[in-house]
DNA sequence: TAATATTTCAAACAATTGTTTGAAACAAAT
DNA sequence: ATTTGTTTCAAACAATTGTTTGAAATATTA
């Protein structure tokens, strides 16, 4: 078996046609046939290679957390000096375009969404290296807009709403585009999808801290 | 092979495991072995009741849909005389229990939950029969809230922030669990998910109805 | 009770899965 | 050029999948 460092022709290729099809089926139904004749390489190698499906599937992982980490870093154009609200508007765009962009490094993103929702066992080891830094980041923008005093659970519950929000545009395509045919909420509509997530999220968060939704009744009859 | 209506001991016995079972699993993940073996029948059952394997599915989801549907009508606890924002509020509480409770009711919500991120052929069924009538309610509640010059893509997306929210806490449960271990967002905090996603929510509609983010920065301000 | 229809059962079937094999082809080093 | 190590390949393997079979058991009907 080769090592992880040595970079042979169809290990590239294996890697690359593996990354497509495993962010496209997820990990039980993407078959390892499958993935070998679409590379274009011998049912064998994968075995020789990789050791076995689930050392493939790991080293994809790997491979494609790094290319995604420099393409969208979980602080991508944030800096010190904007606003809490500026810097949310800024993670959801990045944490959208993850999960929806084309190509080589939104793969990852998509692998990592599935997972979400179809967790293997590599889950435990996405969370740690991935998901938990993403997550930490979103809580700190949520509390510095919701002020100190705000219980952590709180915080919590207002950061999977955010997360929610963005994860669904993404796992509920198919029903959308079965609700609304004529209608897009995709790729194209991350501008729009950003600043609606955006905006409705800064107003979920605004004043309303542990108020419950009768205050907020009150609050609109204003 | 047996008829729809004759209700054999045997033919409820595979519906009774089948529906648990597919809810945990999922359609693909789900073996017919398994289901046999826990309902303690023979193999061949299945294909001796319901044809084949789909056929099987096909008749779980009927079986169920009509239980939750009494269990859990859409418009449950909704009367007229309420105002929109109370409507919100029930809605969310029915939806997040529908999903997330216990026992037989629950298995549909479960199953059509799963139907949004691991879509089988079964999924234009629940759209047309479930899931649209549902959507449809929340969209003219959403509607009523955000008043009627409201354009009709901002409802929509209004009404899918809140529909993402909720299926967020039963679909992300594997990661929550692993990015915090000691708290638990499940069944017994259905209140609580209730309140918060009603009350972020309602914020989220609150007035900002075309405003971007940058103009919710300013009324913070204020 | 006897004849008929229905249901159950163990066993096998065909297709698909991930994996292994051992020889052949290729490359690198002596 | 010969040896040595590495990589590829067609074929087969073992395990699992949904499904079928045909006889036995059970229930229903005449």
């Amino acid at each position: 078996m080769n090592d992880k460092k040595t970079a042979s022709k169809t290990r590239n290729a294996i890697i690359e046609t593996a990354g497509r099809i495993f962010a496209e089926e997820g990990y039980s139904k993407a078959t390892v046939r499958d993935i070998c004749r679409q590379a274009g390489v011998n049912i064998a190698a994968i075995n020789y290679h990789f050791g076995d499906k689930k050392g493939l599937y790991l080293s994809v992982l790997k491979h494609y957390q790094e290319i995604s980490l420099k393409t969208y870093p979980p602080d991508l154009g944030i800096n010190e000096t904007q606003q809490p609200e500026e810097k949310l508007h800024t993670y959801i765009r990045s944490f959208l375009t993850r999960i929806m962009d084309d190509g080589h490094p939104a793969w990852f993103g998509r692998l990592m969404a599935r997972e979400f929702t179809q967790p293997s066992w590599a889950l435990d080891i996405l969370v740690k290296e991935t998901i938990r830094p993403s997550f930490q980041l979103l809580t700190e923008i949520v509390g510095a807009i919701l002020g100190k005093s705000t219980k952590e659970r709180v915080v919590r519950l207002c950061s999977m709403s955010i997360v929610g929000q963005c994860l669904y545009f993404m796992h509920s395509h198919p029903v959308i585009t079965r609700l609304y045919p004529g209608e897009s909420f995709g790729r194209k509509q991350i501008d729009e999808l950003t600043d609606h997530i955006t905006g409705f999220s800064l107003r979920g968060l605004l004043e309303g801290k542990n108020k419950n939704y009768s205050e907020v009744k009150k609050c609109k009859k204003r």
